[in-house]
DNA sequence: GTTCTCACA
DNA sequence: TGTGAGGA
């Protein structure tokens, strides 16, 4: 990967690193559930932050939820980072940890500590 | 060669 | 969700 691509993904890379098929990557982003930058031929451009969120849905996935609770928990879980920028960090931690399982919470943490 | 969109026996 | 067609 040439330097200044670091951090921006193509889907194929996105396949290895989160075990999930282009096909169910682009079908995601059809829901919103990520939002990949666009090259100027059209290909997409995964950052490390949507393949963190896609390792996410794939857990949740796997923890038994459907696709259309994971989409609500992102949507929430959303709502409470941009809140995270601006109140008392401790505070929202937990209330971030709260609205996930136990298999997710070192994804989670991983996301709060990069803010 | 890789990725994109659209559509489906 | 997969897969093939037809382009870029």
């Amino acid at each position: 990967m040439t330097p200044a691509e670091k951090g921006l993904y193509p889907i194929s890379e996105v396949e290895k690193r989160t075990g999930l098929s282009a096909r169910q990557i682009r079908y995601y982003e059809s829901m919103g559930l990520v939002s990949p930058t666009r090259t100027n031929g059209g290909q997409r451009r995964y950052s490390e932050k949507d393949v963190l969120r896609l390792i996410q849905i794939k857990q949740m996935k796997e923890s038994g939820f459907g696709l259309k609770s994971i989409k609500e928990k992102i949507q929430v879980f959303e709502r409470n980072l941009e809140e995270l920028s601006l109140s008392d960090v401790n505070h929202d931690r937990e209330v971030l940890s709260s609205l996930f399982p136990v298999s997710n919470r070192a994804v989670l943490m991983k996301l709060l500590e990069k803010k």
